[in-house]
DNA sequence: TAAACACATGAACAAATATTGATATGTTTA
DNA sequence: TAAACATATCAATATTTGTTCATGTGTTTA
């Protein structure tokens, strides 16, 4: 059971293009840094040393593909990650790159 | 339980150089047409409509992150998905992609 | 309202990357 | 060995993409 289903070519195209933004190391550093919880992007910013342009850059990159989303909090706006979904994915992956080196 | 880790930024990086492999719609294609069983080349590049190069190229990439790995048989080369632990994710990421709007 | 603060956006540039075409390497058959 | 076949590699090009700097938008406080 549990039939191995080939994608077509537009859904491969689409979990392409959520891999692609998953393949930048800076919006991978953003998204693990949220996902404990919510962070405003100023945060984002100086903890990671980042500069606020890049951050928002890459956060509407992120909001796009909804993977973060935002919450406006007086002059504040806390990212966290969009569901559960992508945290798991996330844990998920961190923990297999750790375990490297079958074979 | 299940304590969140956040990666170095090393680790990050690693992680990311894995995603970006993944965040190509024709390494995509390549790899879930390879995910039943091995594939010769030649078949990959005239099932896919992509030029032998093409795929050569791609499939070095692959090869050198560890994600496929192919063996001689005869005049061909067929390649199959490294090891469990790669096929799993990618056809967990393929369900995830048809399950779309949550919210 | 004006100034200050937090974030978003647009243009421009440099670096990375996918693709192509030609050629090389390695394996088999005559 | 030579020719044919299958795959790999090299060099060059065109596109994509991450980053920066300057500026714009929206919210709060004086």
């Amino acid at each position: 059971m549990s039939k191995i289903t080939i994608p077509s070519q537009l859904d491969t195209t689409i979990l392409a293009e959520t891999f692609k933004l998953l393949g930048d190391p800076t919006r991978l550093r953003i998204l693990f840094f949220c996902l404990e919880h919510p962070r405003s992007v100023g945060d984002i910013a100086a903890s990671l040393d980042l500069s606020q342009s890049l951050v928002s850059h890459h956060l509407r990159l992120l909001r796009g593909a909804r993977l973060v989303r935002g919450n406006r909090q007086a002059k504040q706006i806390f990212y966290e990650l969009a569901d559960k979904h992508v945290s798991d994915m996330l844990v998920d992956m961190a923990h297999h790159v750790c375990e490297d080196g079958d074979d």
